[in-house]
RNA sequence: GUCCCGGUAGCUCAGUCGGAUAGAGCAACAGCCUUCUAAGCUGUGGGUCGGGCGUUCGAAUCGCUCCCGGGACGCCA
């Protein structure tokens, strides 16, 4: 856009320094204050040291062979910073563009890749929790900025539905079962101690009466696939209120089907070795901390050797990029999956793991200690009833997810405008209820005669969207949305209330601040859509 | 002990490949609704950017080091 109009400016002139720069090494920075021009480049100051002159002099030079058709002036400022005050026809010749391109602007040329993002995948033994809604958040979000970037996305959920955790569940489940039939039992030391499992073996006891009373193989496999089936469907549900729908999931029983596993260990054979009756796999050689044991001395395979047929299943099927996104806890996991993949002659960056840091949970002031066993965690569920979904996405997605997050429950619960989600989507409000008043003007797309301070930082602002776009796909920092979703309707909310943009008096600027209002409106909502938050346009 | 994340206003957090006077929201205080939605706007106060050393025209940002908080480091998943 216009960074891009004004580097390339730049460029041109130091060309007929005799300097090559590429575009890319002239940094254009918007300014802070109106005193400072609409933008600012310091590469004066950049050239200064290997041209040996005064940066002010290098501006100078600069800005005598620099094309000023679209500038109003020029100066050098400060140390040598070069501030550009741009005429307003130069900003607000974008504004067609915004309303003819509609939600498509800032859209990214198409990439021909796909990327595979992994989020979520929550064992199906129990409700998801706030930490599972941090990570659908994020991983919904980037899904959504990856597609916007012009990349094919499928968004994945891996449900380990074999393992450990779910021989927990299914023995949890039918303990319950047996206690409410009468026979006493004791619960498992590890098992699941929720309320919801009190409440699905009564629905399962209503179904099959007392068929299971028998305690064996069959009775156990009986409550270990409905147990998680159970779960897999609420799990979804919960995921569908929170408006994110997964393309493909994957189950751990499939990937382990046939002889997947063997065939793996025949290929990983050369990397293999075996120590004390366990068989390491030598990741060390691609940069891991330390070799990871595949197969237990007791004959049994790790987790390891799934995930890594699962991962190679899924580049198998068409991706160019895996990210995965996992919780703090996994961190260690990284480094043993990208050697594991190397050894299958993928690139180190084919796999990208975006670690979304600890969830806290603050109440009265302190902090809650979510426990398994007794089943105190906040569910999805509960968040979605006591907040609503557009305010929970954008609370976990308004803050970096590598920084550590407190929940503060009291606050979430006062459904306040403390809550940032409100202050932007009452910008959104307002200004459709001005366009649909304003129905009555013709609307003047062209952003000719806008030309005030707070019509023309508007206008700065819906530019730089590209730019954000962009900036948050390749950080995949999708908060840097809600950073610029703030910014924006803080200039709304102060343009609204400066300026009367409905007019009798002044028509044709009626029209034009029309054209600035849909403009705005677009931008907002799209902005909005990546956060998987919605545009009301009334409140 | 090793690795990861963090330490910026009373609280929660931003800070554009290192830039001009370090910002926003909340909280506090003072104003603004006969006119397009006051879930809003305007203004005020509030800072040893965890400490130290270094790199340079310039450091919250980069390097080294120390301190504090959270997490991970198993033939667990």
């Amino acid at each position: 856009m216009i960074e891009n109009y004004l580097q390339t400016l730049v460029k041109d002139a130091a060309e007929q320094l005799g300097l090559s720069l590429s575009v890319s090494q002239v940094v254009i920075e918007t300014s802070k204050d109106a005193a400072h021009g609409d933008y600012a480049t310091n590469i004066a100051m950049q050239l200064s040291r290997q041209l040996r002159k005064n940066p002010r002099e290098v501006a100078s030079q600069l800005i005598a062979r620099l094309d000023q058709s679209k500038m109003e002036k020029i100066e050098i400022a400060g140390p040598g910073f070069i501030n550009f005050f741009l005429k307003p026809s130069a900003l607000t010749q974008y504004i067609p563009l915004i309303i003819e391109q509609g939600e498509n602007f800032g859209n990214g040329a198409k990439q021909q890749k796909t990327v595979n993002i992994e989020f979520v995948s929550a064992n199906p033994t129990g409700k998801l929790h706030l930490g599972h809604a941090r990570g659908a958040s994020v991983g919904d979000s980037l899904a959504r900025l990856f597609t916007k970037s012009g990349y094919e996305v499928i968004k994945e959920f891996y449900v380990n539905d074999a393992g450990v955790q779910i021989n927990n569940l299914g023995h949890s489940l039918y303990t319950r079962y047996l206690n409410l039939l009468g026979i006493n039992k004791a619960m498992p030391e590890n098992g699941y101690f929720s309320e919801d499992l009190i409440a699905i073996a009564q629905m399962l006891m209503d179904e099959v009466g007392d068929a299971y009373k028998e305690e064996n193989d069959t009775s156990l496999e009986f409550f270990k696939s409905r147990g998680s089936s159970i779960f897999l469907d609420i799990i979804r549900q919960d995921l569908a209120a929170f408006k994110v729908i997964f393309d493909v999931y994957s189950f751990e029983s499939k990937v382990k089907e046939k002889d997947a596993i063997s065939r793996l260990l025949t290929k990983l054979a050369p990397y293999t070795y075996v120590e004390e009756g366990a068989t390491f796999l030598r990741t060390t050689q691609f940069g891991d901390d330390k070799d990871r044991v595949i197969i237990k001395s007791n004959g049994e395979h790790t987790y390891f050797l799934p995930d890594i047929v699962y991962h190679l299943d899924k580049l198998g099927r068409k991706a160019d990029l895996l990210i995965d996104v996992l919780g703090a806890d996994h961190h260690g996991y990284i480094g043993r999956m990208k050697s594991a993949l190397q050894m299958f002659g993928y690139g180190p960056e084919t796999l990208e793991v975006q670690i979304i840091q600890m969830v806290r949970i603050i109440k009265d002031g302190e902090e809650l200690k979510m426990s398994k066993r007794t089943g105190n965690a906040i569910t999805l569920e509960e968040l979605i009833a006591e907040v609503g979904v557009d305010a929970a996405r954008y609370f976990f997605i308004a803050k970096s997810a590598s920084t550590h997050f407190d929940f503060d429950l009291n606050l979430a619960q006062e459904r306040t405008s403390a809550n940032p989600v409100y202050y932007a989507q009452y910008a959104h409000a307002r200004l459709s209820a001005v366009l649909s008043k304003g129905t009555i003007y013709p609307l003047d797309t062209s952003g000719n005669g806008l030309h005030t301070a707070e019509e023309l930082s508007l206008v700065k602002q819906l530019i730089a969207y590209p730019g954000v776009v962009l900036d948050a796909t390749t950080t995949r920092e999708p908060y840097k949305v809600a950073n610029y979703i703030q910014k924006l309707a803080s200039l709304v909310h102060s343009y609204y209330t400066e300026v009367r943009i409905l007019d009798d008096t002044n028509p044709l600027l009626t029209s034009a601040r029309l054209g600035l209002s849909k403009a705005t409106q677009i931008i907002l909502k799209d902005a909005l859509s990546l956060l998987g938050v919605s545009a009301p346009i009334s409140m």
